[in-house]
DNA sequence: ATGGTTATTGCAAATATTCGCAATTGTATG
DNA sequence: CATACAATTGCGAATATTTGCAATAACCAT
């Protein structure tokens, strides 16, 4: 479960610098206990401090998620939601027809990241991944 | 292999008027042979005429995905693109690291279908997604 | 401690997408 | 055919995200 202190080692081990920016950044997110949008991340830190852009929230977060520290994911809400592994594993399942987000069971992915693995060699990142669809009332109608 | 015909009379079954913007961005989307932005959709549709507004093409896509005839798919460039289902079932795998682009075959998603229709009754569009992750290459460097 | 290198940042602008609203128009009804 | 209704559209503005650039600063070597 990374944490502030385990996240910047990791950083560091990889070449990036740990700025002070990146420290209030990467605390906003390795505190909270959901997925949230670049803007929460935002207002976080900026009742931290207000001297943080919000380009510098966004470049921090495409740092995270190209070293796989964290997961970009598209809700259908308009804005996308980030997540660090400490959120654990599970697949949104969002219903195209009434927008309701269901949390399915991570389990139901094991054998694809095996075939993806076998057949490819592609090693995908299945900690938060959306799947959109039909909910069980929608389905039923369709 | 929805053409526009089809698309157009299943859009009217389900209640959509069938305005001539819609008919001419439904033609530009069954004519084309891959998944494309609302940019070139757009682009091809001003080829054709200049009066559809950039909104109606986004409004006309948010229809399509909505009524599950186009998947709304993330491949890490900045841009969604959109597919119909007369652009085949395939899965986009988008490396983090390099973006490399791999399609791999659908059939590493019918084990998961199955299991979200058994357990939450969620019915996934699966033809077109996008997983990222890391490709052979990367992946054995990590 | 100092200087050099280059990664990083804030800022403004640009891009991709969505929203509010008044005007337009497709469809249904009489 | 005419009318009414409400869905749809164009337009401008707003929002979410990305980009270019000059200034700043983290890190390393001396």
């Amino acid at each position: 479960m990374p944490n502030l202190e385990h996240l910047t080692k990791i950083l560091r081990d990889r070449g990036y610098r740990i700025t002070a920016q990146r420290e209030i950044i990467l605390g906003a997110i390795a505190s909270s206990d959901d997925h949230m949008s670049a803007e929460e991340i935002y207002a976080k830190v900026q009742a931290r401090t207000s001297t943080i852009d919000i380009a510098t929230i966004y470049r921090t977060l495409e740092m995270l998620v190209e070293e796989g520290l964290a997961c970009k994911t598209n809700l259908g809400t308009g804005e996308f939601m980030y997540a660090t592994f400490q959120h654990g594993s599970h697949i949104h399942l969002i219903c195209r027809k009434c927008g309701a987000v269901i949390d399915a069971d991570h389990s139901a992915l094991a054998k694809l990241e095996d075939s993806l693995l076998a057949d490819y060699g592609f090693r995908p990142d299945l900690q938060h991944i959306s799947l959109f669809g039909l909910c069980a009332k929608h389905a039923q109608k369709g």
